[in-house]
DNA sequence: TCTCATCTAGGACGAGCGTCCCAGTATTCC
DNA sequence: GGAATACTGGGACGCTCGTCCTAGATGAGA
């Protein structure tokens, strides 16, 4: 195990403390736990804790990225592609349900913490809102191409906060569907 | 001061800080700062930091019940009361966009934190969603009535969440907008 | 084999946390 | 006026936190 691999493993458990506790409830012997490595070893790959948060953002956009590079080739219709997005909320309803959405709940925990990498947590959204925006484009929608991304990504991040306020997957599933109907609707205009 | 004036000013004050900081990120000494007594003093009125946030909770409960009260007195027509609800996050975008909305994020918070108030602080939601459910039933929407309550509380939630992350007063009011637009449609039906 | 950079474990540090105690001061009621 | 009660301030407690230091292990290249 050479360092890059031990550093990577710190970032991923990180990253799933982050989601699963928030990121100020984990604390570095949570990590290290996790990792099996001493607090003291912890000070060799990052120096602060914020350290660490840059890192697992940065992961983060790194998948967010390739993921939906992933959709477009899978996708041939644009609308094909933003079922695909609609779609993680079903892929990931039972995590939902139990922490809410990984982008949204560490931006608004950032938010409230007046923590230096919001802009960044929130970058997160910015990625998704761009690549939407194309494909609403590309749907004929150029005018309000942006406002329908925003929009879907507001309910898509509703939805996530009510399944974990509730407990609901079922709900997940019911506001999904509705989303593809509204997607049809849109594509038909 | 009596002891009530007190430990209102207490509650008042963490009301304050739990929305702005978070609860965890608040301390005891924050809240005393505010309330300008010493810490010990603090310990006379409550034991636990969940008892104050107990206490927070309640609060809400009970003014959210006085405002939903409030909006039926106040608007003659179902469709007026939705819009007294949709319209909240007009009257507060200025903190939504600073802090979020003070109940989902509450909601989120403590789900993290795998918090023994988390369902009463949800509780608050519950609240919303009978009371519009109910609205929408007298619209004639018997049918879908509570999926129609969980759709529009989604939407509320998820232009809060996304107004926060983007800082962004003005898709706010494009959202009101269109969630009034959407009322409207549903009235139609 | 020796050297040097890389990596590790363990623990020290100062600060802040939630909690708790207690001596003292008001206030109330007989 | 005295006693009981309600309330307050100051500070102690044990703990965990993020941070930081250092001696030693490891391994690759000369």
């Amino acid at each position: 195990m050479d360092a890059r691999t031990t550093r990577d493993h710190i970032v991923e458990a990180a990253d799933h403390l982050f989601y699963r506790q928030g990121y100020e409830h984990t604390s570095f012997s949570d990590i290290a736990d996790v990792v099996q490595i001493s607090r003291g070893n912890f000070y060799f790959h990052f120096k602060t804790k914020d350290e660490i948060l840059d890192a697992v953002i940065i992961t983060r956009l790194a998948n967010t990225r390739k993921m939906l590079e992933q959709w477009e080739i899978e996708g041939k219709q644009p609308a094909d592609r933003i079922r695909s997005f609609i779609h993680i909320l079903l892929a990931n309803r039972a995590d939902i349900k139990r922490y809410g959405c990984p982008v949204g709940t560490l931006c608004s925990e950032l938010a409230k913490l007046s923590h230096a990498s919001q802009p960044e947590a929130s970058e997160q959204f910015t990625l998704f809102r761009t690549w939407l925006r194309r494909q609403f484009k590309l749907l004929g929608r150029e005018a309000d191409a942006d406002a329908l991304a925003m929009h879907l990504l507001a309910r898509s991040q509703g939805v996530a906060m009510l399944a974990n306020a509730f407990h609901d997957e079922q709900f997940i599933k019911r506001e999904v569907k509705q989303m593809c109907d509204w997607l049809s609707a849109c594509t038909a205009n």
